[in-house]
RNA sequence: GCCCGGGUGGCGGAAUGGCAGACGCGGCAGACUCAAAAUCUGCUAUCAGAGAUGGUGUGGGGGUUCGAGUCCCUUCCCGGGCACCA
């Protein structure tokens, strides 16, 4: 040995702080625009500065690290950044509860989480860094807010909309699950508010049509999208009210139905309904049912279970091609928001239709013959029928096919000009205002005389004040800043008020991956020729909670920043790896189930390289984790093993020449250089194709394996060759563990650092075995296994199984049907008693 | 209800239609040691058998194939998404 730290033990806590210096201080992670190399930018979900990382962190920003390292060993000009998604509510809540000012906290928190990604020896462009809650951060949100003013996709509305009752702000249907907010699980509840939105739905074909660009995204990811986006085919057509000289609009994609129309549903909220009822017996009876159904809360309201509850108008609706006249109702299960916010009920078949027919003994009446086994008597029917059929008492429609009969009712309708087809989305507007103090303001101004006036580019930021009070009130802490609020108008100079909310977070994490492009801009969000080079994102990795919300809202900004000639791609994340959850104990890792492990504590007992080896290898990224102590153990014991391993042949390498003649090899020899390359194959195949890094990590095991062996069988090895394995190993491994690779390299190869390195390439010869060995089975069942040359053909390989002994004695006496033979795999000969 | 995943040893997990269980954990044994730890080496799906060997085995049932964890049909279980969206 050498006498050097390798003859010690593997102590990470020594090289690791040693080698993250000397990275820091070389700027080693450091990037920029190179048109002499292929670009790659890899990138981990920014993180919300909650104080400290925990494992999810820890995994999302291994697993970016690998691909980061291993693309640059393979010659790309590598961007990864990192930076802090640092607007929100928990600062609010902790300037409420602890009287820290949000800035003061973020910035604190800031500092701990950079501290412990350093430490993870995870290699960042420092450089780029971004937070969005810095003004000159969101300087550019504001003005991205009037960029999407100025092309019309941001207006204010009043509306119905998702109030939490927690957070006191208003929330995004993407924000609601189960009628709960998915931050603080409180109920939320509808509340009539001028908000502002972004016309997110005037791009919900191209967010729709463009999923199915995204190759590299996960099937399911795009699913939950393409649900979420939810375009449904149909038409829209009018029923006469006669009674009050209006036209009621129904939207339905079963307008083969037509002609089983018995009545019209009024969503509570139509504006219709006051009128129809007006003056009527029915009036006071209707105006208590919609005050009942809108007093609601949102989870009762849109439950499956919820039962249909409806009542008659007293008007009705004129059929626009029968003439028939039909009641208007109002029921509970019909949206506003939704299509036209009105129906024509066909209870015959729509289950919901049926449930309520029966329920206020409305008529039914069957327009489809179904197809298909189901049952054809009608008045057997315990349910509708919504499948596919034929159309039948539909007049001149009768004996259509139901798809053909859609597309004669839609020219009929639109020939008649009583509607059109339509294309309905599920997707609603994004709701941007918040009524919170920690976001970007909305640089709006709102003057008697000039109206609502956007505030000049020039002026912004729009900054926040410092000094405001955090009660946790339901009035926004803007809303009691006079100095704030009082400005003049950019227009007639006269005496205006300032927007009081500020912007949703997902607006400063929607464009924050172009900024890194370009972190330092003063003069605009990013310079056009610096986006176009890196964008889009080559791999993108963070957790599925963000399938619709983070990464549907990104996809939207892309493609309005794209119209907006500032940069050249339409999609912003091109490979997408969605990581799956640390688990403990067969569950989620949680303060309050007690499962918690702390990244720090793993890394301060083993070292950032365990850490990191465990997480990648004890799962594929996209799969759940479970946590394992005696796993970490393992992780920890392959280490040092490694160390000890080039430990031993440290002198051998220093010593060697570089080189040798593989031709003078001895077998054990050549059988360690075959292991070698195999390894690299596989490394490489399994990083930068099958992303999946627990094989990948296996296969380096095996290596260090095989090098055990061989040094157990081989006393005076070939120089060179240990020379190449060591260096090869260490290349290998260095995405994964880059500190105790960097330490072993210092101490082996000594040339420059490991991670300046390019990736190892295998050589085809090296990896070429002499013999292979081939199973032969009878009748599929393996009896034996033979060791044959190479080279042999499948004839000759059957000729070799025939001479075996076994084969003889279980083929004797019996008729050969067939033979396969798989040359280098196996030969199956499959007889007959 | 609809749509995605996923079910493989004691555990985490491997397997372009070709030896199921790589690698790691755990367990057992041997070497080293006065002894232990650490380390190195070997064994470790299951049943029968002293062993050679044979049978069984990838949630269940069926199918395609010389050959199925892998492909097809069907069914059960677990996880996730969407859901009164007309």
């Amino acid at each position: 040995m050498g006498g050097l730290a390798l003859n010690e033990r593997y102590i990470a806590s020594e090289i690791e702080a040693k080698w993250q210096k000397v990275w820091a201080e070389q700027n080693a992670f450091g990037s920029e625009i190179n048109r002499q190399k292929p670009e790659y930018y890899v990138l981990e979900m920014f993180p919300y500065p909650s104080g400290k990382l925990h494992m999810g962190h820890v995994r999302n920003y291994s697993i970016g690290d690998v691909f980061a390292r291993f693309k640059k060993m393979q010659g790309y000009n590598v961007l990864h950044p990192m930076g802090w998604d640092a607007f929100g509510m928990p600062a609010e809540n902790a300037a409420i509860k602890n009287g820290i000012h949000p800035a003061k906290w973020t910035a604190e928190n800031i500092a701990n989480m950079r501290r412990q990604q350093q430490e993870m020896g995870l290699s960042y462009d420092w450089e780029r860094e971004v937070t969005t809650c810095s003004p000159d951060y969101y300087k550019w949100t504001e003005w991205l807010f009037l960029l999407f003013y100025d092309m019309g996709l941001a207006y204010k509305k009043k509306a119905a909309v998702n109030w939490c009752t927690e957070c006191n702000t208003v929330l995004a249907n993407e924000q609601v699950e189960d009628g709960r907010c998915w931050r603080c699980d409180s109920p939320v509840v509808k509340k009539e508010l001028e908000q502002w939105f972004l016309k997110i739905t005037q791009y919900a074909d191209r967010l729709l049509a463009d999923l199915g660009e995204l190759k590299g995204w996960p099937e399911r990811v795009k699913v939950m999208q393409e649900n979420w986006i939810g375009r449904s085919v149909g038409a829209e057509f009018s029923f006469d009210a006669p009674e009050i000289g209006e036209k009621i609009a129904v939207y339905t994609t079963r307008h083969d139905t037509i002609f089983g129309v018995t009545y019209v549903v009024l969503a509570p909220e139509h504006p219709f309904v006051a009128k129809l009822t007006a003056g009527k017996p029915e009036e006071t009876a209707v105006s208590a049912f919609v005050e009942r159904v809108r007093n609601l809360s949102e989870i009762n309201r849109t439950s499956t279970e919820t039962e249909k509850e409806g009542i008659f108008t007293g008007a009705y609706a004129v059929h626009p091609i029968t003439g028939e006249k039909v009641p208007i109702w109002v029921a509970n299960y019909v949206l506003l928001e939704y299509g036209t916010g009105a129906v024509m009920g066909v209870p015959a078949h729509d289950q919901r239709d049926w449930e309520f027919a029966k329920k206020y003994n409305l008529p039914i009446r069957q327009v489809i013959a179904p197809q298909g086994g189901h049952e054809t008597d009608f008045a057997k029917w315990t349910a509708a029928y919504d499948g596919p059929g034929v159309m039948v008492n539909s007049g001149k429609f009768d004996g259509l096919n139901g798809e053909t009969g859609k597309e004669k009712v839609a020219d009929w309708l639109e020939k008649h000009k009583v509607g059109k087809r339509r294309v309905t989305y599920r997707l609603r507007d994004w709701l941007i205002s918040r009524q919170r103090y920690w976001g970007a303001p909305i640089p709006i101004i709102y003057c008697d005389k000039c109206g609502t006036v956007p505030v000049p580019k020039k002026e912004l930021p729009v900054l926040l004040p410092e000094n405001v009070r955090f009660d946790g009130g339901a009035v926004s802490p803007l809303a009691e800043v006079e100095e704030f609020i009082n400005c003049t108008c950019p227009k007639c100079g006269g005496k205006a008020r300032r927007e009081t909310d500020t912007m949703d977070t997902f607006i400063c994490s929607s464009w924050y991956y172009y900024r890194f492009t370009d972190a330092k801009n003063a003069n605009e969000p990013f310079d056009t020729a610096k986006v176009n080079y890196w964008a889009p994102v080559d791999h993108y990795i963070g957790g599925i909670e963000h399938a619709i919300l983070h990464l549907l809202y990104s996809r939207f900004f892309t493609k309005v920043l794209k119209d907006a000639g500032m940069l050249n791609v339409s999609e912003p994340f091109k490979n997408l790896v969605t990581q799956g959850m640390v688990i403990k104990d067969g569950a989620k890792m949680s303060k309050s189930k007690g499962n918690v492990v702390s990244p720090e504590e793993i890394i301060a007992k083993y070292g950032a390289d365990t850490a990191r080896l465990f997480i990648l290898f004890a799962a594929p990224p996209e799969r759940d984790l479970e946590w394992s102590d005696q796993g970490v153990e393992g992780a920890s014991r392959f280490l040092a093993r490694l160390w000890r391993i080039v430990g031993h042949y440290a002198p051998t390498v220093k010593a060697a020449e570089k080189g040798y003649d593989p031709g003078s090899l001895t077998k054990a020899e050549r059988e360690l250089r075959r292991a070698l390359h195999a390894t690299i194959r596989k490394v490489t195949d399994d990083v930068g194709v099958r992303f999946n890094f627990n094989t990948a990590i296996s296969a380096i095991m095996e290596l260090v394996n095989a090098m055990y062996l061989f040094r157990e069988q081989v006393a005076q090895p070939n120089p060179g060759l240990i020379r190449e394995t060591v260096s090869g190993l260490l290349k290998l491994l260095a995405p994964f563990a880059p500190h105790i690779t960097e330490e072993l390299w210092n101490e082996t190869i000594a040339e420059g650092s490991v991670h300046q390195q390019t990736w190892p390439s295998f050589d085809a010869e090296a990896i070429q075995v002499e013999e292979c060995e081939v199973v032969l089975q009878i009748n599929g069942k393996v009896r034996d296994k033979i060791v044959v040359p190479v080279g042999l053909n499948a004839k000759e390989l059957e000729a070799k199984a025939f001479e075996q002994e076994r084969v003889k004695a279980l083929t004797a006496g019996k008729q050969v049907v067939k033979v396969i033979c798989v040359p280098q795999k196996l030969v199956n000969i499959v007889v007959k008693e």
